[in-house]
DNA sequence: TAGGATACCTACCCGTGAGTATGGTCGAGG
DNA sequence: CCTCGACCATACTCACGGGTAGGTATCCTA
């Protein structure tokens, strides 16, 4: 748990193939934690590209240049593993929490930092595993466990709200129905983003939270952020394609 | 596929259980689009309790009291039926789409009444399929066909969007993040929303747009809509919490 | 260098569920 | 009364995949 090297000592540099301490299959570096998080952070990939129920524990293995009951050696079924990688996700917003929790900001600068994290995060190699297990694909233990810590962030995006509302720099919104928008609209990102994307995870997080801040309608004063490059033309050849 | 009847003749008013032409399993209604039809709403609420690869046809047509070979009967294979279910889906919106389509109203609204019947197409009995029916589930030609028709609206949003922006009805912004955003957060609704919660499909919708359109930084002028009972109580309290 | 622990493999078990072969029933038409 | 066809049930096949039994090679320790 405590150790944190991601690649083999042996492999100097990575190529294509994910990085697996099996490659230099003699000088065995038994490092228990190593490789059982390299099996997790392997699923997670083949979770993210096929959907948990369209990936065998043999593709898993397979990806990691071994066999099932060595994926079985370290992790205990195929339902944890998909749980240990929805922990590893969610761990990631629960440190953005804590980061901002003694900011002396604005709740809605506090709101905004958690939100660039959790777009992050949701673009990261756990994002399809935290926001796309399903609740019924999991033993009731787990299923509960994993509702509590959803909630808990939840929550945590409310309190953000209602402080807003609060001390003034958050518009007076109902914070139940806003925090599932604004995290409703973060999650959906694990359904469409591909990590060869242009776009990086920060950067979409930052247009998103642009857009949450501003909203659609104008304001009165100047438009903020957002880059109008040629919008104006894209817009009139639109206007024509609508024309007939 | 052109008979719109939803409920038998024979049943009155369908009670708790599912609405099945097979209830009264003596005098048979040969209607095959209505029994076709029924076995697809079916599937959709098992899918939408269960999960596609946590249902089995089995389970669907334990629900209609038949068993799997005349759910065979009317639909060629799971897959298939997925497919209807989600087409079932996008069709609300299309028609979303169409309606506004001639409205003579800033693009700004024609946007908001297109997310609003998007919203409650999300919290419908397809919505799930529509929403979450995954590419890996399915071959590729229907992978295809789906993305297609996503794609579809996903361009119509942002063609909305843009067409705002031009009429100086929505603020200067990215149109394709904007959308991705908006279309989320609604998407989203799906994972959470079941159908004996408090609120309704529209009055979610609702409280989204004005989200969207507000957005979370105060404006100049007097702040809209959402109720504020009890606000200040209960963010002392959270500020409590915090404080240790 | 025996003996145990670790780490991994080959070869299997078996439940599940998609899809089907076959045959029965019922109403309609002859 | 007999047949035909639409409709539906019983009872299968079969592939897939989660999980395991049991064996083997390597390393550590004494």
């Amino acid at each position: 748990m405590n150790n944190r090297r991601t690649s083999p000592p042996a492999a100097g540099k990575p190529r294509v193939a994910v990085d697996s301490p099996w490659r230099a299959s003699r000088e065995r570096l038994r490092d228990r934690a190593v490789k059982r998080e390299a099996v997790i952070r392997a699923a997670a990939r083949e979770f993210n590209r096929k959907g948990y129920h369209n990936t065998s524990l043999d593709d898993i293995a397979a990806r990691l240049e071994v066999t099932k009951p060595t994926v079985y050696y370290y992790v205990t079924s195929k339902e944890q593993l998909l749980f240990q990688c929805f922990v590893a996700g969610v761990e990631q917003i629960r440190a953005a929490f804590r980061d901002v929790r003694h900011l002396e900001v604005p709740a809605r600068e506090r709101l905004n930092a958690v939100l660039r994290h959790y777009g992050q995060a949701v673009a990261s190699e756990f994002g399809w595993c935290m926001v796309r297990a399903e609740d019924q694909d999991l033993s009731p233990a787990m299923s509960r466990h994993i509702k509590a810590l959803k909630s808990e962030i939840d929550h945590g995006i409310r309190r953000l709200i209602r402080e807003g509302v609060q001390d003034g720099s958050i518009q007076p919104c109902d914070p139940k129905m806003t925090a599932f928008a604004l995290a409703g609209a973060l999650n959906w990102i694990a359904h469409w983003y591909r990590e060869d994307q242009s776009l990086t995870g920060a950067q979409i997080a930052e247009a998103f939270v642009a857009v949450f801040e501003g909203g659609l309608r104008p304001r009165a004063g100047a438009a903020p952020l957002a880059a109008r490059r040629g919008t104006r033309r894209r817009v009139r050849r639109a206007a024509q394609a609508l024309g007939r």
